[in-house]
Order: C-alpha cells, then structure tokens, then sequence
DNA sequence: TTAGTATATTCGCACATGCGAATATGAGCA
DNA sequence: TGCTCATATTCGCATGTGCGAATATACTAA
C-alpha cells in the first residue's frame, strides 16, 4: 500500500510537471467551471495542444470534465490541489533567489544571446 | 513572474514525478538528514539508479547533499515539501476507491492475469 | 440531410527520462 | 604510492512526452 501511494502521488505530480497543466489548474481554481473555450483564449492554447493536456489531467482525475451541448465544461475536483499549488507558490517565494537561479540555469532555450 | 512560477512549480513536480524520488524526498522527511548508504539499504536501491535520482532532486535543489570524509549526507531543503506530500495522502484518501481504479487502469503492468 | 461549431484523438517526429552496465572521482587507509 | 569504500557520471537503449497537423466525433441549426 505505502507502494501504492507513493506511485499515486508520483502519477498526480506527473500530470502537474508541465506549465500549462499547471496553468490550466490555476484557472480552474480561480474560476471553477469553465468551458473548454474559455481555457483556449485565456491561456492562448492550441485547441489540439490543450484537448491533449485536458485528457491528461482528466486520466489523473484531476479534473473532470460536464457536458453540457455543444461544450464541455471542466472543474477540479477537489480544491485541495489548489492548496498544493499554494503551498508551492510558497516554496517558491521563500527560496525566491535560488530558485530564479535555477530556473535560469535549467533552461537552454530562454533569450538566446546569439 | 506569473510564467516563471508556473515553470517553477512544474519543475518541482517533475522531479517528484517519480515513485523513488518521493520515497526519497518521505525517508528524508522521517530521519532528516542520513547518508546515501542509507537510502539504498532503506529502499533497495541500485546504487547508480539512486544516484541518478539523488542528482535530479539535487538539480531541483529540493534535497541538498553535505559532504563528509568518506560519505555524503542529503537532506530535505525545506520541510514544507513533507506538507506538500501529506496533503497529497489526504487527498488520496479522501479519494481511495477512485484513486485505485485509476492506479490499477493505468499500468499495463501489474499482475499479468496470463 | 448538410453545414458548422466545439472538442477529442491519432500520427509522426524530436526530445526527455529511466534503467543497468561500465567507468570515474574522491576520501581514507595500508 | 596503491587499494578500497562511497558516491557520481557517462553510455546505450527502450520507453515516454509534447507538439502541430490532420482527422474524427458529437452536438446544433437550418
């Protein structure tokens, strides 16, 4: 079981390891149920792009998605993820200058100094 | 700032994305600080499998190592992450029966029923 | 029926990740 | 010096992930 939960956060932290899921979380968070084409606009997604990032964070059941005509409305489905993303932000902010540093160092794209 | 914290957080994510790093990331959380040797022998580990793991969680700075003569002695960097994965048992918790069906659907391993 | 809008799925490709095997580094000791 | 323990890094390979392009599905309206 101790090995049941462990890949059981491992599979929640996954489907959050991508700033758009992360995004899209947020958003769910701040707004509750939206439509699918609200996330589009807001977040300025590809509709493909962010159907495949939706399945992900639905496979997880991080999300669950309401049919409703013609769209499809999303929502967390537990608002305790939004305390996680909190407390990350918290992380975040408390180790604020390492972390940029790190960010910084992680990332081969960024501005390309040519 | 608001992208940059979305990258953060996602790269946190990732380097708990997996069943090992968060036993890791949980033995710290209970002993503090302990050598590799104990890690390995705790969770029954290949020595160079740890240390790639150890060096993804070094990366994300959320372990840090201090070395001593002959061994290095890692520890969490800040307990806040231990809240962060107790938040998620709760959550796993809150949702069992689910969160099983989702683990059992989601590994094509498993048991092999032949 | 046909057309149109909203969302999901599949495909191919480039790139990342996880693993064990082998090798490297580095400290302490004979 | 050379040897050994503790840990880290590199390599090759299989598998996973993210993306846009194209395509599919499902509902609505006419």
């Amino acid at each position: 079981m101790q090995d049941k939960l462990r890949r059981f956060k491992a599979s929640c932290f996954q489907a959050l390891a991508h700033p758009t899921r992360i995004a899209v979380v947020e958003l769910l968070c701040a707004e509750g149920e939206v439509p699918v084409s609200r996330i589009l606009e807001q977040l300025g997604l590809e509709q493909a792009n962010a159907s495949q990032h939706l399945s992900v964070l639905r496979a997880r059941q991080i999300v669950t998605g309401r049919k409703s005509g013609n769209q499809v409305f999303y929502s967390l489905r537990d608002p305790i993820l939004g305390k996680v993303l909190q407390l990350m932000r918290q992380y975040f902010e408390s180790h604020l200058h390492e972390s940029l540093e790190m960010l910084k160092g992680m990332e081969t794209d960024g501005e390309a100094p040519k």
